[in-house]
DNA sequence: CCTTGTTTGTTGCAAAAACAACATAATCTC
DNA sequence: GAGATTATGTTGTTTTTGCAACAAACAAGG
């Protein structure tokens, strides 16, 4: 798939026409880069002025605290972005970009052009607009986290991650993007103890998984 | 304290000239409502065009789950605003926003604004940039809030939040917007445990509270 | 194909949290 | 000012989680 066709699936280049990507690119500066599984894009203290966009592969948000324990804040794919927050308010990030597997990114210089571009380019305002768009989702994003661990028990965050996944893939058979510490990461759990959850709730007939693959059974 | 001095406080009006503010608030179709103390302003499932502003006073936004279990995202005071994202992306709100206090808010109707203003306001542009801006930082907040309750036990949490309190304010000593239970609920812990370790906190010399006024206290 | 490393799952124990119930203190309303 | 209501804190019990240790399965590399 060619990167016009990929970026058109992007919220931030949504309802752009195609004919004028190219321009828009070398307004943004665009410049794809290549990296290896587990490759750190972002460092935590970081700075940029330039957003990401996944073209191929895929890239976890992480975080970790003084005693190095790792947070899994979200998994992107392709067409999904990352680094808007930081080329926004051109603050330290306090998350990494770390890459699961062979992936590329298209990095677009996007600060220059949401605080002035006096080139005028005519697309400006629709790309703020959707700038404004991307951020709204992300919020919202975050928010549908939030709202998987502040439940209280392991079985509870686990209920709520797995449906919501099924959900969103309209199906109750569906691959998740993590291995099983990624996942406990992701929910704040201890993995031994999710697995040893996510054992039960199997015996109980509520799901069935292999790895990263998981059916839930509709109770009857 | 008069309405053009609060919002130049805001993220929405920063760096906006005071006297570009009123024909602003005509173009934006401003209207200034009074609610009483626990009156829910937007409910969950509720839509709107309009974005608040608090000019006085102060609102929680909370969810509630299936079984009537409540969170609390946050809680805003003067110059804050709220629904942002339900503005920008049309959706359904998952989330309501209730008063603590008597409450002063002024709705803006941001929505024909930054999707298409044919006026050509000199200010628009300045106001979409401050759109992003604000989106962003609430994304920082929201990863703020993330931070403290992916902490492991109830203890941490209380640590992790109170500690980011004192640091914001710039003093050990300082007061918190919620009482026990909504404190409980936006950490995501059960209240009278969360008590209970407060108390042993205490105990052991950590730091002083009397209700929502609280004391940290340096190691030597 | 074999060895090494990683991932997943299990077990037992200690610690922590949730929960229910209740007492005391503080606040609100009439 | 008194009574009612709400908020805070305590206690004991049950449940759940984190943790350490380890075994088995799987994957990767030579």
């Amino acid at each position: 798939m060619d990167i016009v066709t990929i970026l058109r699936h992007s919220v931030l280049f949504s309802q752009i026409q195609a004919e004028d990507i190219p321009n828009l690119l070398t307004c943004l500066r665009a410049r794809k880069s290549e990296f290896p599984k587990d490759y750190t894009i972002i460092d935590e203290r970081e700075f940029t002025d330039e957003l990401g966009i996944v073209l191929s592969g895929s890239v976890n948000i992480e975080r970790h605290d003084f005693w190095g324990n790792r947070t899994v804040v979200s998994n992107l794919g392709v067409a999904d972005s990352f680094a808007e927050t930081l080329v926004c308010t051109q603050q330290m990030s306090e998350v990494s970009v770390i890459t699961c597997e062979p992936t590329t990114i298209l990095f677009l210089n996007i600060h220059q052009v949401i605080t002035s571009c006096s080139k005028g380019c005519s697309f400006h305002h629709a790309l703020i607009e959707n700038m404004v768009r991307l951020l709204s989702y992300k919020n919202l994003e975050l928010m549908k986290k939030m709202n998987h661990i502040t439940k209280r028990s392991t079985r509870e965050k686990l209920l709520s991650y797995l449906s919501a996944e099924a959900q969103k893939r309209g199906s109750r058979s569906f691959s998740i993007p993590f291995d099983r510490q990624q996942l406990a990461d992701y929910l704040c759990v201890e993995r031994s103890a999710m697995s040893s959850e996510l054992s039960k709730m199997r015996s109980e007939g509520l799901l069935e998984y292999q790895k990263s693959f998981f059916t839930l059974i509709e109770e009857d």
